[in-house]
Parts: C-alpha cells; sequence; structure tokens
DNA sequence: GGGTCGACTTGATCTCTCTCAAGGAAACGC
DNA sequence: GCGTTTCCTTGAGAGAGATCAAGTCGACCC
C-alpha cells in the first residue's frame, strides 16, 4: 500500500532543525527518472517534464489544496506525506488514501478538467513535485508508451478503490482491520517473507479513518486482537504473531 | 449515472419472442463510431477495432465473467443491462455498477494484465461488444487522440468511485437514496429541468445493493419518503413532488 | 381461475458501530 | 522539570441499519 522511497524514508525522520534548515536540493531530473511512470522516457523528455514541474514544501497539517479547487497538474512526493480525504459539511471527514514517497496523486482530476473534489493535507513536513498538466498532455502526444504507463497508473488506483469498496462494503471493522495489517506486512519488494513488524503509516486516528471507522472502535479492534493473542500493539508498531490465525480469524 | 443509448432503450424491452428470434444485426463500425471512445478515429481505425472486436449475447442472469477469469478484453454494452458486483464468502452480495447501453468496462483490468476482482452478470438479455486486449493496446501506440480519451474514461470511473467513497462513508442511507434520486432525474442532455419521473434503473435489491443497503431498508427509505410527501413511488418509477425539500431533506 | 414464482413490503428484534464523556500517556515547549 | 497539548484508550449508552420471518402483491403459466 505504501510505495517504495526512491529518495528518503518518511520513517526514519530527520531531526526537525536539519528539517527546517537544509531542505534537500533533489535533482528533479534525476528524481523523475526513478519513478515508474517516466521510466522509460529519454533525457530530452525527462528534461522537458522537469522544466514544468516545481517543488513544493508543505508544513506538517498544511493543505496542499481544498476540496473545489481548479486543478493545474498532478502531484509526486518527494518525501513526507499527504492525507486525500473528504470534509463532510457536519465536520466529519474520511480519509480516502494516505501517499507516501514516490507516490502520484491528482492525476485524474487532471484530465477530466474538473475542480477537485477531495482536499490534501500534509500528515508532514512534505516536499512535493507539481507537474504542470500542458506538460503531461505534451508528452502524452509524442510518447505511447507514457500514455501506457499513465493507463496503468490509473487502472492500478481504479483497482484500488474497488477493493476498497468491496471491504467497506462486504467487510466487517476487524476484517478490514486484519487486511490492512496483513497487506501493510506483505514484502512489497517480491515473494518473500512478509515482516513480522508492521510500522502504521500514520496516526492511529487517520488510519481509523482510512479504514472507515472511528479512532475509539480502532483502538478497541486492535485490543481484541492483542487479547487473542494475535498482535501485539506498541505505538505505531505492530507485531504480528500468529500471521495464519490472523488471517483466519472470524470477526 | 446512466449513459446515453446510442442503440437501443432498455427500459422499453421488446417483447420476449421478437427478442429471442431477430437479434437485431447491427454494424458494429457504425456503433463502434458513435461511441465517445472511438470519436475521432478514422474509418480505417475502426475497421481495425471492429476487426478485433466480437459480439456476445447474454441471457438474462448468466454471466458475463466471474471474480478470476483472465481479462482478454474489455466490453461495450450494446443493447441490455449489465451488473458488477463482489459475492463474499458469506453468500452476500455487493452491486458496485450498473451499466447500461454505450457504456463499456474492464479496461482497468486490461491494463493491469490482472484477473477481474469482480463478476458481471446480465440483467436482461444484452448483448455485448468484446474487445480485444491487443486491439486496445495496438490502436493506442499510434493515435494519441485515443490514448487521451481513454484515460478521461477511466479518470471518469475513478472519480465516480470516489464519489461513491464519499457516499458510502459520509452520508446516511437516506441521503443516497436522494442522491440517486437527484441524479437519476438529472437531465443528462444538458442543463435543462430535472425530470419529475425517474424510472429505477434496475429491480429495487440490485439498485439497493449498488446504494450499500438491504432492499428492506431501501424499501423504508423510499415509504419515508412518500409518507413525507417527497416523492411518490409506482412499481419502478418514481416521481418527485419537491425537488427542494428532497435536496435538503435531513437524513 | 387458481397456482406458483419472484419481487417487494412490513414488522420485530438484534448488533455492530458511533457518540459522548473521561481518563491516561506520550510529545512538545519553556 | 513541569505544564500543555495532542493523541490514544476505556467506558457507558444510543442509534442506524441488518437480520429474520411473515405477509402481500403482481406477473406468468397452465
Amino acid at each position: 500500500m505504501q510505495g517504495k522511497s526512491p529518495m528518503t524514508d518518511e520513517r526514519a525522520p530527520q531531526p526537525a532543525a536539519a528539517r527546517a534548515t537544509r531542505r534537500p536540493a533533489i535533482k528533479i531530473e534525476a528524481f523523475l527518472a526513478k519513478l515508474p511512470m517516466f521510466g522509460e522516457m529519454s533525457t530530452l523528455e525527462i528534461g522537458r517534464v522537469a522544466a514544468g514541474t516545481h517543488p513544493l514544501h508543505i508544513e506538517k497539517g498544511a493543505p496542499v489544496f481544498h476540496n473545489g479547487d481548479p486543478c493545474t497538474g498532478f502531484h509526486i512526493v518527494v518525501y513526507g506525506q499527504v492525507k486525500l480525504g473528504f470534509t463532510s459539511p457536519q465536520g466529519g471527514e474520511k480519509v480516502v488514501e494516505i501517499m507516501g514517497p514516490g507516490q502520484s496523486f491528482g492525476e485524474a482530476l487532471m484530465f477530466l478538467e474538473r475542480p477537485y473534489i477531495v482536499s490534501a493535507h500534509a500528515l508532514a513536513d512534505t516536499m512535493l513535485l507539481h507537474v504542470a498538466k500542458h506538460v503531461v498532455f505534451g508528452e502524452l502526444d509524442g510518447d505511447p508508451v507514457f500514455a501506457r504507463k499513465m493507463l496503468s497508473g490509473l487502472s492500478l488506483r481504479l483497482h484500488g478503490l474497488v477493493r476498497d469498496v468491496e471491504a467497506y462494503s462486504l467487510r466487517s471493522s476487524a476484517e478490514r482491520v486484519i487486511g490492512y495489517l496483513l497487506s501493510a506486512s506483505a514484502n512489497r519488494t517480491g515473494e518473500a517473507e512478509p515482516q513480522h513488524e508492521v510500522l502504521l503509516s500514520a496516526g492511529k486516528s487517520v488510519v481509523a479513518s482510512r479504514l472507515n471507522m472511528t479512532p475509539e472502535h480502532f483502538s478497541r479492534v486492535l485490543h481484541d486482537l492483542s487479547t487473542s493473542g494475535l498482535i501485539a500493539v506498541e505505538g505505531k508498531t505492530v507485531r504480528i504473531l500468529d500471521f495464519n490465525r490472523l488471517r483466519t480469524h472470524n470477526v
């Protein structure tokens, strides 16, 4: 669920002082070239894309954009973390996705030429790249490989969303929590052993909202799973004690 | 929510006898050319696409594909109606989308090269066109306009799904029903007056599942709205009596 | 016409999850 | 160190919606 960071790891934050004073002066071209989306582009193309790109530094808690803002391109996370979510008129919030380094968001809206329907906020001090719409459209015209990658990217997002809809509709909260833990523990780099230690990708309230439940209920589910000896929770770290029983746990 | 039919209207079913004996021998090229997706293609291109297309007739209730089946292309509804949904191991079902004439489904899976995660069943006697994957991939390479349309199509689907997630998470069932009625009543052809009569796009149980609620509960909500004088239900027809009060109805 | 089948409605009850309200506990600032 | 703030946990109660079980209605079929 969490992308692999090509530049930095949000899980090992630098001291606040370093963050505030020395912002890593990244090489945009080099960064872009490592992303799957631009993976097979020529240096010429990468250069053109980089020219239409500008960096954004967003402080923890600050918005990247709001529901209703016009969309002028899409964003890529360099370091830090961004949450995408809705706010209901009554004050409720629902987190749709948590994006980490190397992940991008806002492509779909860009193609639709509509304003955003979600808002985005930084969960940590974050650096983003904003890629202007016209650059993407320009490259799309001459580069079928890029078009294919873009299509794959959107399809993947769509696939994930459909899975979410399934989870929200057909699974109980406990099942969603278990699913989250198992997928977070899955080794991203291949078929290897799943990790026994899982680090929650954000604060518990945010994860709870992502899983469509209240923080209170999330806390209780975690507690129940601990009591049953399936996991052990310590802060943001969850140790999975029994994969098999966790997978087959009834509610 | 329901696409406009370029060929026929599923809401005015022909007599069963006619359906069974005379299947309209449609001209594939002409049909494809009317779809937004292929709208600006040359006759040459349309011809190539048509050559990679084959028609499917699915009886009411029969499956188009199942969860887990490999994906060899995507489908377009010519006439009839198809529901996309999950089935839970415990027997529950959740309808994700109801597709009518002119609408297509399965593109995302095609780009991902993964098996289906939903299943598709015909809700009426239905004709589909199956467009082979390789044809799409071929045209994509040489036709940036087509690529753009494909990207728009996927983005639109993504957008709809995000809206669904918002509705499931932040809105009550009554609000979802109201939202469904209002969007079904919206005049698709422009900014004109909304329709006062809405025809449910499928049987009530299917619509209920689409809205993430049980048939019983859907029935009760409809009943309540009727009692409040906001709508009048007669079979599959819902007459909207008071748009303003319906829009602002509290729960 | 009566029978059967499927779709819908209505009622009674249950339960999962949310809400509200406090109480800890770790993180941050000074 | 100590207060303050923010985050998380725990408890008690309420509510939206699900489930289970009949019952009604209309369409279709001999």
